[in-house]
DNA sequence: CGGATTTGACCTGCGC
DNA sequence: GCGCAGGTCAAATCCG
């Protein structure tokens, strides 16, 4: 594969970055409050809280994820852990539903970061070019299928890359005063 | 005991 | 067409 240059978010379909880009450009939704966030410690209340919301709750994605499932897996691949034997082809008029993702930097000891939400690792996966596997989330709350990647850097140990792609169909858990504390820490880095 | 995590297997997409 | 890398599943295991 490519670089990490995903790491951005590309919105309905992924579009490569322009290679000039550097892995710093952070063009998403916190220039919706109208003033520019330069750096972490920008953030206003009130900015964050329709920020946030767009944040974490990416408008407009659609649960491609959702149907593709179980259900799907199995139809797709021969389901049953015994029944592997016979496949039964691919699904039928599947499209492809690419969800919103957007990743952002933290500077952080800890790889999962308390955002409100309940999730539940389902997967643990080396990745090329970093010596730290990456880590894949899922909210735990049912219906919901916002999924979350997590990426420490081997460059710098330091700083975790958090993706979070798609929405959640439920409101936060949380106070947002823990995610207050994170965005705190959030590297954002303009694009220069 | 129930829910979360670990971990290896398996599948898909993409580049060569 | 093949191989690699990434992403997901699910059984086993762990932990509160």
């Amino acid at each position: 594969m490519e670089r990490h240059q995903m790491l951005f978010p590309c919105s309905a379909d992924v579009r490569p970055p322009p290679p000039q880009l550097p892995l710093t450009s952070f063009p998403f939704a916190f220039e919706a409050g109208g003033s520019r966030v330069q750096s972490s410690a920008g953030f206003g209340s009130d900015l964050m809280s329709s920020s946030v919301r767009g944040f974490l709750g990416l408008s407009g994605a659609e649960d491609g994820i959702a149907q593709r499932s179980k259900a799907e897996y199995d139809a797709a691949h021969g389901s049953s852990v015994s029944g592997g034997a016979e496949k039964i082809g691919k699904k039928k008029g599947e499209k492809k539903v690419r969800r919103p993702r957007i990743a952002f930097q933290t500077r952080s000891q800890v790889d999962i970061l308390d955002d409100g939400y309940r999730w539940r690792k389902y997967g643990q996966k080396a990745v090329k070019n970093n010596r730290f596997p990456r880590s894949y989330y899922r909210c735990t709350h049912p219906g919901c299928n916002v999924k979350k990647q997590v990426q420490r850097l081997s460059k710098d140990e330091g700083m975790v890359v958090t993706t979070y792609e798609g929405t959640h169909t439920h409101p936060i858990q949380k106070s947002t005063e823990n995610f207050e504390h994170i965005l705190s820490q959030m590297q954002i880095y303009p694009p220069f």
